[in-house]
DNA sequence: AAGCAACTACCACCAAAGTAGTATTTTTAT
DNA sequence: ATAAAAATACTACTTTGGTGGTAGTTGCTT
Protein backbone atom coordinates (compact mmCIF):
# COMPACT_ATOMS: atom_id res chain seq x y z
CA UNK A 1 0.00 0.00 0.00
CA UNK A 2 1.55 3.50 -1.34
CA UNK A 3 1.83 5.73 2.07
CA UNK A 4 2.20 9.15 1.90
CA UNK A 5 5.41 11.00 2.79
CA UNK A 6 5.79 13.67 5.64
CA UNK A 7 8.06 15.70 6.71
CA UNK A 8 7.35 17.60 9.84
CA UNK A 9 9.62 20.86 10.68
CA UNK A 10 9.47 22.44 14.23
CA UNK A 11 12.14 23.24 16.52
CA UNK A 12 10.91 21.42 19.39
CA UNK A 13 12.44 17.78 19.32
CA UNK A 14 9.93 16.89 21.86
CA UNK A 15 6.86 17.95 20.28
CA UNK A 16 8.32 16.14 16.67
CA UNK A 17 8.65 12.93 18.42
CA UNK A 18 4.91 13.13 19.36
CA UNK A 19 3.26 13.98 16.11
CA UNK A 20 5.48 11.74 14.63
CA UNK A 21 4.75 9.07 17.25
CA UNK A 22 0.94 9.84 16.25
CA UNK A 23 1.30 9.85 12.35
CA UNK A 24 2.99 6.29 13.25
CA UNK A 25 -0.20 4.98 14.00
CA UNK A 26 -1.42 5.41 10.71
CA UNK A 27 -0.62 3.05 8.35
CA UNK A 28 -0.91 5.15 4.99
CA UNK A 29 0.95 7.74 6.63
CA UNK A 30 4.76 7.90 7.12
CA UNK A 31 7.39 10.11 8.55
CA UNK A 32 10.20 10.81 5.98
CA UNK A 33 12.38 13.08 8.00
CA UNK A 34 12.11 15.51 11.17
CA UNK A 35 13.79 19.02 10.67
CA UNK A 36 14.32 21.61 13.26
CA UNK A 37 14.95 24.88 10.87
CA UNK A 38 13.75 26.30 7.44
CA UNK A 39 17.13 26.25 5.91
CA UNK A 40 16.97 21.99 6.33
CA UNK A 41 13.30 21.63 5.84
CA UNK A 42 14.01 23.62 2.02
CA UNK A 43 17.22 21.62 1.81
CA UNK A 44 15.13 17.96 2.31
CA UNK A 45 12.49 19.38 0.77
CA UNK A 46 14.23 19.36 -2.74
CA UNK A 47 15.97 16.41 -2.07
CA UNK A 48 12.86 14.13 -1.04
CA UNK A 49 9.88 16.10 -2.22
CA UNK A 50 7.52 14.81 0.99
CA UNK A 51 3.92 14.38 -0.12
CA UNK A 52 3.30 16.89 2.74
CA UNK A 53 5.14 19.26 5.14
CA UNK A 54 4.00 20.25 8.26
CA UNK A 55 5.48 23.33 9.11
CA UNK A 56 6.21 25.05 12.35
CA UNK A 57 5.62 28.96 12.32
CA UNK A 58 7.60 30.01 15.14
CA UNK A 59 11.24 28.97 14.59
CA UNK A 60 14.57 30.31 15.44
CA UNK A 61 16.28 31.45 11.95
CA UNK A 62 13.84 31.68 8.80
CA UNK A 63 10.39 31.79 10.06
CA UNK A 64 8.02 29.83 9.03
CA UNK A 65 6.63 32.01 7.11
CA UNK A 66 10.10 32.57 4.89
CA UNK A 67 10.44 28.90 4.78
CA UNK A 68 6.82 28.51 3.49
CA UNK A 69 7.74 31.65 1.16
CA UNK A 70 11.01 29.87 -0.17
CA UNK A 71 9.24 26.20 -0.72
CA UNK A 72 6.21 27.81 -3.11
CA UNK A 73 9.08 29.23 -4.73
CA UNK A 74 11.23 26.70 -4.98
CA UNK A 75 9.68 23.50 -7.46
CA UNK A 76 8.30 21.69 -5.11
CA UNK A 77 5.13 19.62 -4.95
CA UNK A 78 5.03 19.26 -1.67
CA UNK A 79 1.30 20.44 0.16
CA UNK A 80 2.73 22.65 2.83
CA UNK A 81 0.51 23.10 6.08
CA UNK A 82 1.32 25.12 8.55
CA UNK A 83 1.19 23.65 11.99
CA UNK A 84 1.22 26.15 14.87
CA UNK A 85 0.07 27.60 18.31
CA UNK A 86 -0.66 30.63 16.62
CA UNK A 87 -4.74 32.00 15.92
CA UNK A 88 -3.07 35.27 15.66
CA UNK A 89 -4.96 36.56 12.26
CA UNK A 90 -1.95 38.18 10.92
CA UNK A 91 -0.25 34.74 10.89
CA UNK A 92 -2.68 33.09 9.26
CA UNK A 93 -3.59 35.91 6.35
CA UNK A 94 0.32 35.89 5.85
CA UNK A 95 0.76 31.79 5.64
CA UNK A 96 -2.84 32.15 3.13
CA UNK A 97 -1.00 34.95 1.28
CA UNK A 98 1.99 32.64 0.33
CA UNK A 99 -0.53 30.02 -0.72
CA UNK A 100 0.04 27.24 2.43
CA UNK A 101 -2.08 24.30 1.83
CA UNK A 102 -3.44 24.39 5.03
CA UNK A 103 -3.04 25.76 8.94
CA UNK A 104 -3.55 23.53 11.98
CA UNK A 105 -3.39 24.37 15.53
CA UNK A 106 -1.45 22.27 17.63
CA UNK A 107 -3.73 21.88 20.55
CA UNK A 108 -5.81 20.28 18.01
CA UNK A 109 -7.45 16.68 18.77
CA UNK A 110 -5.50 13.94 17.70
CA UNK A 111 -8.14 12.45 15.20
CA UNK A 112 -8.76 15.96 13.86
CA UNK A 113 -4.75 16.25 13.36
CA UNK A 114 -5.08 13.04 11.61
CA UNK A 115 -7.94 13.51 9.67
CA UNK A 116 -7.31 17.19 8.14
CA UNK A 117 -3.43 15.61 7.07
CA UNK A 118 -5.07 13.03 5.20
CA UNK A 119 -7.30 15.61 3.62
CA UNK A 120 -4.56 18.20 2.89
CA UNK A 121 -2.44 15.24 1.07
CA UNK A 122 -5.35 14.42 -1.36
CA UNK A 123 -5.09 18.39 -2.14
CA UNK A 124 -8.00 19.86 0.25
CA UNK A 125 -7.11 23.17 1.89
CA UNK A 126 -7.42 22.57 5.30
CA UNK A 127 -7.43 24.78 8.39
CA UNK A 128 -8.29 24.06 12.12
CA UNK A 129 -12.05 24.36 13.48
CA UNK A 130 -11.28 27.77 15.91
CA UNK A 131 -9.92 29.30 12.62
CA UNK A 132 -13.10 29.97 9.95
CA UNK A 133 -14.38 32.13 12.38
CA UNK A 134 -11.11 34.36 11.93
CA UNK A 135 -11.39 33.54 8.19
CA UNK A 136 -14.51 34.89 7.79
CA UNK A 137 -13.81 38.30 9.97
CA UNK A 138 -11.28 38.86 8.11
CA UNK A 139 -13.75 38.90 4.61
CA UNK A 140 -15.87 41.25 6.31
CA UNK A 141 -16.28 44.96 5.48
CA UNK A 142 -14.07 46.92 8.34
CA UNK A 143 -16.22 47.82 11.30
CA UNK A 144 -15.88 51.83 10.05
CA UNK A 145 -15.72 54.24 12.63
CA UNK A 146 -13.52 56.85 11.03
CA UNK A 147 -13.10 59.87 9.04
CA UNK A 148 -15.72 59.07 6.40
CA UNK A 149 -18.21 59.89 8.86
CA UNK A 150 -17.36 63.93 8.64
CA UNK A 151 -18.14 63.77 4.63
CA UNK A 152 -21.55 64.76 4.07
CA UNK A 153 -23.61 62.93 1.65
CA UNK A 154 -22.59 64.80 -1.10
CA UNK A 155 -18.84 64.35 -0.55
CA UNK A 156 -19.36 60.08 0.16
CA UNK A 157 -21.03 60.40 -3.21
CA UNK A 158 -18.42 62.23 -5.27
CA UNK A 159 -15.24 59.87 -3.56
CA UNK A 160 -17.30 56.94 -4.47
CA UNK A 161 -17.76 58.24 -8.38
CA UNK A 162 -13.76 59.21 -8.23
CA UNK A 163 -12.92 55.58 -7.36
CA UNK A 164 -15.00 54.36 -9.91
CA UNK A 165 -13.03 56.25 -12.50
CA UNK A 166 -15.14 58.91 -12.90
CA UNK A 167 -14.12 62.70 -14.29
CA UNK A 168 -15.73 65.48 -12.67
CA UNK A 169 -17.97 66.03 -15.97
CA UNK A 170 -19.33 62.87 -15.60
CA UNK A 171 -19.90 62.90 -12.01
CA UNK A 172 -21.83 66.55 -12.35
CA UNK A 173 -23.98 65.15 -15.03
CA UNK A 174 -24.47 61.88 -12.77
CA UNK A 175 -25.38 64.43 -9.99
CA UNK A 176 -27.22 66.73 -11.91
CA UNK A 177 -25.05 69.44 -11.04
CA UNK A 178 -22.33 71.97 -12.11
CA UNK A 179 -18.46 70.83 -12.64
CA UNK A 180 -17.91 73.54 -10.31
CA UNK A 181 -19.99 72.12 -7.42
CA UNK A 182 -18.25 68.94 -8.48
CA UNK A 183 -15.09 70.51 -7.68
CA UNK A 184 -16.30 72.43 -4.53
CA UNK A 185 -16.89 68.96 -2.95
CA UNK A 186 -13.82 67.21 -4.07
CA UNK A 187 -11.75 69.84 -2.93
CA UNK A 188 -13.65 70.00 0.92
CA UNK A 189 -13.24 66.10 0.66
CA UNK A 190 -9.75 66.42 -0.30
CA UNK A 191 -9.14 68.64 2.66
CA UNK A 192 -10.78 66.82 5.09
CA UNK A 193 -9.48 62.87 4.39
CA UNK A 194 -6.15 64.89 3.65
CA UNK A 195 -5.66 63.97 -0.02
CA UNK A 196 -3.53 65.60 -2.41
CA UNK A 197 -5.43 64.55 -5.75
CA UNK A 198 -8.28 62.39 -6.78
CA UNK A 199 -6.04 59.26 -7.24
CA UNK A 200 -5.36 59.31 -3.68
CA UNK A 201 -8.62 59.40 -3.09
CA UNK A 202 -9.35 56.80 -5.02
CA UNK A 203 -7.08 54.45 -3.22
CA UNK A 204 -8.19 55.56 0.16
CA UNK A 205 -11.89 54.59 -1.05
CA UNK A 206 -10.36 50.99 -1.49
CA UNK A 207 -8.42 51.16 1.68
CA UNK A 208 -11.87 52.16 3.69
CA UNK A 209 -13.86 50.02 1.25
CA UNK A 210 -16.24 52.96 0.10
CA UNK A 211 -17.22 51.80 -2.86
CA UNK A 212 -20.61 51.10 -5.22
CA UNK B 1 -33.87 23.75 31.79
CA UNK B 2 -33.59 27.25 29.27
CA UNK B 3 -33.92 26.43 25.15
CA UNK B 4 -32.50 28.28 22.73
CA UNK B 5 -35.56 29.39 20.50
CA UNK B 6 -34.96 28.90 16.64
CA UNK B 7 -36.95 30.47 13.84
CA UNK B 8 -36.81 28.62 10.33
CA UNK B 9 -36.94 30.08 6.91
CA UNK B 10 -37.76 28.37 4.19
CA UNK B 11 -40.22 28.05 1.35
CA UNK B 12 -39.96 24.20 1.26
CA UNK B 13 -41.87 23.05 4.10
CA UNK B 14 -41.03 19.51 4.03
CA UNK B 15 -37.63 20.52 4.46
CA UNK B 16 -38.72 22.74 7.74
CA UNK B 17 -40.61 19.99 8.94
CA UNK B 18 -37.22 17.45 8.74
CA UNK B 19 -35.05 19.98 10.57
CA UNK B 20 -37.47 20.87 13.00
CA UNK B 21 -37.82 17.05 13.64
CA UNK B 22 -34.43 16.94 13.67
CA UNK B 23 -33.78 20.20 16.03
CA UNK B 24 -37.12 18.76 18.14
CA UNK B 25 -34.46 15.60 19.41
CA UNK B 26 -32.51 18.20 21.20
CA UNK B 27 -33.47 19.39 24.41
CA UNK B 28 -31.63 22.30 24.52
CA UNK B 29 -33.15 23.85 21.35
CA UNK B 30 -36.69 24.44 20.14
CA UNK B 31 -38.03 25.29 16.91
CA UNK B 32 -40.59 29.00 18.01
CA UNK B 33 -41.62 29.71 14.39
CA UNK B 34 -41.70 28.32 10.97
CA UNK B 35 -41.91 30.53 7.93
CA UNK B 36 -41.88 30.78 4.43
CA UNK B 37 -40.95 34.02 3.06
CA UNK B 38 -38.71 36.76 3.72
CA UNK B 39 -41.14 39.36 4.32
CA UNK B 40 -42.60 36.81 7.23
CA UNK B 41 -39.31 36.41 8.72
CA UNK B 42 -38.63 39.77 9.76
CA UNK B 43 -42.04 40.18 11.35
CA UNK B 44 -41.32 37.18 13.29
CA UNK B 45 -38.16 37.92 14.45
CA UNK B 46 -38.88 41.48 15.08
CA UNK B 47 -41.87 39.89 17.78
CA UNK B 48 -39.95 37.30 18.89
CA UNK B 49 -36.66 37.60 18.56
CA UNK B 50 -35.37 33.95 18.53
CA UNK B 51 -31.93 33.09 19.60
CA UNK B 52 -30.98 32.03 16.25
CA UNK B 53 -32.47 32.28 12.81
CA UNK B 54 -31.97 29.36 9.47
CA UNK B 55 -32.04 31.49 6.85
CA UNK B 56 -32.69 29.70 3.49
CA UNK B 57 -30.98 31.37 0.61
CA UNK B 58 -33.30 30.49 -2.00
CA UNK B 59 -36.41 31.85 -1.41
CA UNK B 60 -39.49 33.09 -3.78
CA UNK B 61 -40.16 37.46 -2.69
CA UNK B 62 -36.97 38.78 -0.80
CA UNK B 63 -34.25 37.11 -1.54
CA UNK B 64 -32.28 35.53 1.38
CA UNK B 65 -29.86 37.95 1.32
CA UNK B 66 -32.26 40.50 1.13
CA UNK B 67 -34.01 39.48 4.08
CA UNK B 68 -30.20 38.86 5.58
CA UNK B 69 -29.57 42.28 5.27
CA UNK B 70 -32.88 43.63 6.42
CA UNK B 71 -32.42 41.59 9.85
CA UNK B 72 -29.39 43.19 10.29
CA UNK B 73 -30.18 46.36 9.45
CA UNK B 74 -33.65 46.51 11.69
CA UNK B 75 -32.18 46.33 15.61
CA UNK B 76 -32.23 42.39 16.03
CA UNK B 77 -30.03 40.27 18.78
CA UNK B 78 -30.93 36.97 16.68
CA UNK B 79 -28.21 35.11 15.25
CA UNK B 80 -28.83 34.87 11.39
CA UNK B 81 -27.18 31.12 9.72
CA UNK B 82 -28.04 30.83 6.00
CA UNK B 83 -29.08 27.79 5.73
CA UNK B 84 -28.19 26.60 1.86
CA UNK B 85 -27.71 24.30 -0.54
CA UNK B 86 -25.73 26.43 -2.36
CA UNK B 87 -21.46 26.13 -2.26
CA UNK B 88 -21.45 29.22 -4.54
CA UNK B 89 -18.67 31.36 -3.63
CA UNK B 90 -20.30 34.34 -4.36
CA UNK B 91 -23.08 33.27 -2.07
CA UNK B 92 -21.16 32.87 0.48
CA UNK B 93 -19.12 35.85 0.13
CA UNK B 94 -22.33 37.92 0.25
CA UNK B 95 -23.62 36.47 3.05
CA UNK B 96 -20.01 37.51 5.02
CA UNK B 97 -20.48 40.66 3.54
CA UNK B 98 -24.30 41.19 5.24
CA UNK B 99 -22.32 39.97 8.30
CA UNK B 100 -24.16 36.38 8.15
CA UNK B 101 -23.26 34.23 11.57
CA UNK B 102 -23.01 31.01 10.09
CA UNK B 103 -23.13 29.42 6.18
CA UNK B 104 -24.50 25.62 6.61
CA UNK B 105 -24.78 23.19 3.67
CA UNK B 106 -28.16 21.63 3.67
CA UNK B 107 -26.64 18.25 3.67
CA UNK B 108 -24.73 18.50 6.40
CA UNK B 109 -24.69 15.66 8.48
CA UNK B 110 -27.10 15.93 11.35
CA UNK B 111 -24.98 15.53 13.94
CA UNK B 112 -22.40 18.14 12.25
CA UNK B 113 -25.95 20.47 11.90
CA UNK B 114 -26.78 20.48 15.81
CA UNK B 115 -23.38 20.89 16.66
CA UNK B 116 -22.86 23.89 14.30
CA UNK B 117 -26.00 25.17 15.68
CA UNK B 118 -25.22 25.38 19.09
CA UNK B 119 -22.07 27.11 18.13
CA UNK B 120 -23.72 29.53 16.46
CA UNK B 121 -25.93 30.08 19.21
CA UNK B 122 -23.36 31.00 21.92
CA UNK B 123 -21.70 33.63 19.26
CA UNK B 124 -19.41 31.85 17.01
CA UNK B 125 -19.24 31.95 13.84
CA UNK B 126 -19.84 28.65 11.80
CA UNK B 127 -19.43 27.49 8.37
CA UNK B 128 -19.67 24.13 6.55
CA UNK B 129 -16.69 21.75 6.82
CA UNK B 130 -16.43 21.65 2.63
CA UNK B 131 -16.50 25.79 2.39
CA UNK B 132 -13.68 26.05 4.32
CA UNK B 133 -11.69 25.76 1.29
CA UNK B 134 -14.07 28.10 -1.03
CA UNK B 135 -12.92 30.93 2.08
CA UNK B 136 -9.59 30.17 2.14
CA UNK B 137 -9.72 30.58 -1.96
CA UNK B 138 -11.40 34.05 -1.81
CA UNK B 139 -8.61 35.05 0.56
CA UNK B 140 -5.72 34.41 -1.66
CA UNK B 141 -3.75 36.40 -4.33
CA UNK B 142 -5.16 36.05 -7.67
CA UNK B 143 -3.88 33.77 -10.18
CA UNK B 144 -2.15 35.92 -12.37
CA UNK B 145 -1.81 35.02 -16.38
CA UNK B 146 -2.41 38.55 -17.39
CA UNK B 147 -2.17 41.20 -19.59
CA UNK B 148 0.18 42.59 -17.00
CA UNK B 149 3.15 40.63 -18.91
CA UNK B 150 2.48 42.71 -22.05
CA UNK B 151 3.59 46.00 -19.97
CA UNK B 152 7.38 46.49 -19.90
CA UNK B 153 9.32 47.11 -16.66
CA UNK B 154 9.14 50.50 -16.94
CA UNK B 155 5.18 50.62 -17.24
CA UNK B 156 5.05 48.77 -14.28
CA UNK B 157 6.75 51.07 -12.54
CA UNK B 158 4.69 54.00 -13.97
CA UNK B 159 1.39 51.80 -12.79
CA UNK B 160 2.62 51.04 -9.23
CA UNK B 161 3.59 54.55 -8.98
CA UNK B 162 0.37 55.80 -10.33
CA UNK B 163 -1.23 53.78 -7.93
CA UNK B 164 0.79 55.10 -4.95
CA UNK B 165 -0.24 58.67 -5.56
CA UNK B 166 2.35 60.12 -7.11
CA UNK B 167 2.21 62.99 -10.01
CA UNK B 168 3.97 62.82 -13.14
CA UNK B 169 6.31 65.28 -11.96
CA UNK B 170 6.97 63.26 -9.01
CA UNK B 171 7.65 60.01 -10.67
CA UNK B 172 9.61 61.66 -12.93
CA UNK B 173 11.86 62.69 -10.29
CA UNK B 174 11.61 59.34 -8.77
CA UNK B 175 12.49 57.56 -11.68
CA UNK B 176 15.26 60.39 -13.34
CA UNK B 177 14.05 60.41 -16.40
CA UNK B 178 11.97 63.86 -17.51
CA UNK B 179 8.11 64.48 -17.22
CA UNK B 180 7.47 63.99 -20.97
CA UNK B 181 8.84 60.38 -20.66
CA UNK B 182 6.27 59.43 -18.22
CA UNK B 183 3.71 60.88 -20.21
CA UNK B 184 5.05 58.37 -22.86
CA UNK B 185 4.79 55.43 -20.48
CA UNK B 186 1.27 56.47 -19.38
CA UNK B 187 -0.18 56.88 -22.42
CA UNK B 188 1.24 53.37 -23.52
CA UNK B 189 0.26 51.07 -20.53
CA UNK B 190 -3.39 53.19 -20.76
CA UNK B 191 -3.77 52.10 -23.76
CA UNK B 192 -2.52 48.30 -23.32
CA UNK B 193 -4.92 47.73 -20.03
CA UNK B 194 -7.97 49.70 -22.30
CA UNK B 195 -7.71 52.48 -19.26
CA UNK B 196 -8.55 56.07 -19.51
CA UNK B 197 -6.93 57.76 -16.80
CA UNK B 198 -4.69 57.77 -14.04
CA UNK B 199 -7.44 56.84 -11.64
CA UNK B 200 -8.32 53.56 -13.58
CA UNK B 201 -5.13 52.51 -13.74
CA UNK B 202 -4.53 52.92 -9.78
CA UNK B 203 -7.73 50.89 -9.53
CA UNK B 204 -6.64 48.56 -12.17
CA UNK B 205 -3.17 48.10 -10.07
CA UNK B 206 -5.60 47.51 -6.64
CA UNK B 207 -7.41 44.57 -8.49
CA UNK B 208 -4.60 42.80 -9.67
CA UNK B 209 -2.96 43.74 -6.44
CA UNK B 210 0.23 45.60 -8.53
CA UNK B 211 1.79 47.57 -5.96
CA UNK B 212 4.38 48.78 -4.00
C1' DA C 1 23.32 43.93 -41.16
C1' DA C 2 18.65 44.76 -40.65
C1' DG C 3 14.78 44.82 -37.71
C1' DC C 4 12.45 45.33 -33.51
C1' DA C 5 11.21 46.55 -28.84
C1' DA C 6 12.16 49.43 -25.07
C1' DC C 7 13.44 53.71 -23.34
C1' DT C 8 14.33 58.15 -23.78
C1' DA C 9 13.07 63.13 -25.15
C1' DC C 10 10.78 67.20 -27.08
C1' DC C 11 7.01 70.03 -29.01
C1' DA C 12 2.48 71.65 -29.31
C1' DC C 13 -2.02 71.58 -27.94
C1' DC C 14 -6.19 70.89 -25.33
C1' DA C 15 -8.72 68.84 -21.61
C1' DA C 16 -9.14 68.01 -16.87
C1' DA C 17 -8.19 68.84 -12.21
C1' DG C 18 -7.43 71.68 -8.37
C1' DT C 19 -7.44 76.35 -5.69
C1' DA C 20 -9.50 80.70 -3.90
C1' DG C 21 -12.87 83.54 -3.00
C1' DT C 22 -17.73 85.05 -2.98
C1' DA C 23 -22.55 84.19 -2.64
C1' DT C 24 -27.33 82.13 -2.63
C1' DT C 25 -30.57 78.60 -1.15
C1' DT C 26 -31.93 74.59 1.56
C1' DT C 27 -31.67 71.70 5.51
C1' DT C 28 -30.85 70.74 10.08
C1' DA C 29 -30.13 71.57 14.78
C1' DT C 30 -30.68 74.37 18.95
C1' DA D 1 -36.53 81.73 15.21
C1' DT D 2 -32.01 81.85 14.44
C1' DA D 3 -27.65 80.02 13.64
C1' DA D 4 -24.84 76.60 11.55
C1' DA D 5 -23.95 73.20 8.09
C1' DA D 6 -24.64 71.53 3.55
C1' DA D 7 -25.34 72.07 -1.15
C1' DT D 8 -25.23 74.77 -5.00
C1' DA D 9 -23.03 78.02 -8.45
C1' DC D 10 -19.83 81.25 -10.63
C1' DT D 11 -15.46 83.56 -11.89
C1' DA D 12 -10.80 83.47 -12.56
C1' DC D 13 -6.57 81.33 -12.49
C1' DT D 14 -2.73 77.76 -12.20
C1' DT D 15 -1.20 73.24 -12.42
C1' DT D 16 -1.50 68.71 -13.94
C1' DG D 17 -2.73 65.26 -17.11
C1' DG D 18 -3.42 63.19 -21.64
C1' DT D 19 -2.74 62.92 -26.98
C1' DG D 20 -0.24 63.02 -31.30
C1' DG D 21 3.64 63.00 -33.77
C1' DT D 22 8.71 62.80 -34.39
C1' DA D 23 13.14 60.99 -33.29
C1' DG D 24 17.63 59.38 -31.20
C1' DT D 25 19.92 55.49 -28.50
C1' DT D 26 20.59 50.96 -26.81
C1' DG D 27 20.50 46.10 -26.88
C1' DC D 28 18.74 41.91 -28.51
C1' DT D 29 17.26 38.76 -32.29
C1' DT D 30 17.46 36.81 -36.64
Amino acid sequence: MKQASILLVDDHPMLRKGVAQLISLEDNLKVIGEVSSGDEAIAFAVKNMPDLILLDLNMKGLSGTETLSALKRANITSKVVIFSVSDNETDILQALKFNADGYLLKDSEPEELIEKINHAIIGEFVISEPLTQILAKSLRPQNRVSVIDSLTQREVENLKLIASGKSNKEIARKLGITEATVKVHNKNLFKKLGLKSRVEAAMWAVEHKVSH
